[in-house]
DNA sequence: AAAAAAC
């Protein structure tokens, strides 16, 4: 944020008339100086009116939403501890799990001094915490759209004194079907309510959603659509579809990136590599929609934390994520959805900092280049990359399937091997043609059994304790949650 | 052609 520091802009936060509760939390953010689209957003929110905001995230989008929203709620806030007495007053909604609970994350730190409550509720995980949370009372609600039907189904979130609405990625939203559960949950809003919606296009859908839910809504657009920073470096490196991991261990290693995501179109796709990166010596791990929501988590804190050096990923985190400082960002593939492309590579270079956006395109991916060429409106920078001494050994047997078993699954491997205890770890291996072996692929899942059975001893061990503060992940011993391993209701 | 999201 340092260079924010020689920005011309003599603007501050002080500006809008916020609370000092919400200033404050702000400066310990480590903010200074607004984002334009703070600049032009937090008065129209704070005004009361209708939004229609072009934005990416990292673009300081969930501050110029949150800050004025938690404003606007502060005449409201109660320190009673009635449930009651903190209903949904705002309701934010986002396509994805990671990106709600990163939301919810900014939102509970610029509200931490008030006494207005949020909370989080999104699939994939037990939903009894989330109910509690709610039967408590939360002022503001971030969700994804699925799972706050399911409470509203199940009463644990009731949606009639909703005075704000925000969208988030409401093209996303779109893109993947979520249209009729946007339309039941808005028909659960009171009428009389602000709604925002945000979204990196403005296609026809979006118009007609925002002219059907939106009233006289202002148009705040800060950057172009379709647009990507000057400050990320793009270049395309044409290689053949087989020297594509070589490529990208050399593309890590050659430009010393410490970290870094890689982009796969497909799920099997990203875990395979994740594993061949591993197996390279790059510590990886794969991040995507067939793994549990506690493996995605766990996957994304420490990449956070700097544990990971690349993060594999699908395009469930091409959108939104903000990851500070993140240096460079891999197209293993390139996307089949050119805007894919703008958002992928918008990971990298944010808050002003440069990055890289380093692609592979092989042969067969023309098509997909030119279409990006297209929808930025320039040639991109093709080189050709000569992968040299692709670690493969086309003369070795491959390993019987025990021996590779041994490695446990892809996600345990994040965890580097010392090379002492695994004898079967360095040898040998090859990097294509391996058919897909499903033990690798399958999210581990203990039986119920076992996992009573855990549980069990668990309580037994400690009797004292009300609840026990280990999660169950990791008495499982770094495995992640099962998918259901409790009762839903 | 593939991804994401409720159970």
């Amino acid at each position: 944020m340092s260079d924010t520091a020689v920005t011309p802009s003599t603007a501050t936060f002080d500006q809008f008339g916020l609370a000092p509760d919400i200033l404050k939390a702000v400066k310990e953010s480590g903010y200074t100086i607004p984002t334009p689209i703070q600049e032009q957003a937090i008065p129209v929110v704070l005004a009361g009116r209708d939004m229609m905001g072009a934005a990416q995230t990292g673009t300081g989008k969930t501050a110029s939403f949150s800050l004025p929203i938690i404003q606007r709620l502060l005449p409201q806030a109660s320190t009673s501890a009635s449930p009651a007495r903190h209903p949904v007053r705002a309701l934010i909604l986002t396509p994805t799990r990671e990106l709600a609970d990163q939301v919810a994350a900014n939102v509970q730190a610029y509200a931490k001094h008030t006494a207005l409550r949020s909370a989080v509720v999104f699939g994939g995980v037990d939903m009894n915490p989330q109910s509690e949370q709610l039967r408590r009372g939360v002022e503001i609600l971030i969700a994804t759209p699925g799972r706050l039907l399911d409470h509203v189904q199940q009463k644990t979130a009731n949606l009639g004194q909703v005075q704000i609405l925000v969208l988030d990625e409401a093209d996303r939203m779109l893109d993947m079907g979520f249209l009729p559960d946007l339309q039941r949950i808005l028909n659960l809003l009171p009428k009389e309510r602000q709604t925002l919606l945000f979204s990196a296009t403005f296609s026809g859908e979006i118009k007609k959603l925002a002219a059907t839910y939106l009233r006289n809504p202002q148009t705040i657009e800060v950057a172009r659509s379709n647009s990507t920073a000057t400050n990320v470096t793009q270049v395309v490196y044409e290689v053949a579809e087989g020297d594509k991991t070589g490529a990208v261990v050399q593309l890590i290693r050659e430009r010393g990136l410490k970290q870094v995501i890689v982009f796969c179109n497909s799920k099997i796709g990203a875990s395979r590599l994740a594993r061949s990166l591993e197996r390279d010596g790059v510590v990886a791990t794969a991040i995507h929609g067939d793994r549990t929501q506690n493996e995605r988590m766990q996957a994304l804190d420490a990449f956070k934390r700097g544990e990971i050096e690349a993060l594999v990923a699908t395009d469930v985190a091409a959108r939104g994520l903000d990851i500070a400082e993140l240096p460079a960002v891999i197209n293993f593939d390139l996307p089949f959805n050119a805007e894919d492309y703008v958002h992928r590579i918008g990971r990298t270079g944010r808050a002003g900092a440069s990055g890289d956006a380093l692609s592979l395109c092989s042969p067969n991916e023309r098509k997909q280049l030119a279409d990006i060429e297209k929808l930025i409106k320039r040639p991109l920078d093709v080189q050709r990359l000569t992968v040299e001494a692709p670690v493969r050994h086309h003369h070795e047997e491959r390993a019987p399937r025990r021996e590779r078993s041994s490695e446990g699954r892809e996600d345990r491997g994040s965890r580097r091997r010392t090379g002492a205890s695994s004898g079967s770890y360095d040898r040998p291996h090859h990097h294509r043609a391996q058919p897909v072996d499903d033990f690798f692929l399958k999210p581990y899942e203990p039986s119920p059994s076992s996992v009573r059975k855990i549980e069990e001893a668990a309580a037994a061990a400690a009797p004292q304790k009300p609840a026990s503060k280990q999660p169950l992940a990791a008495l499982l011993g770094g495995f992640g949650m099962p998918r259901k391993s409790s009762s839903s209701t």
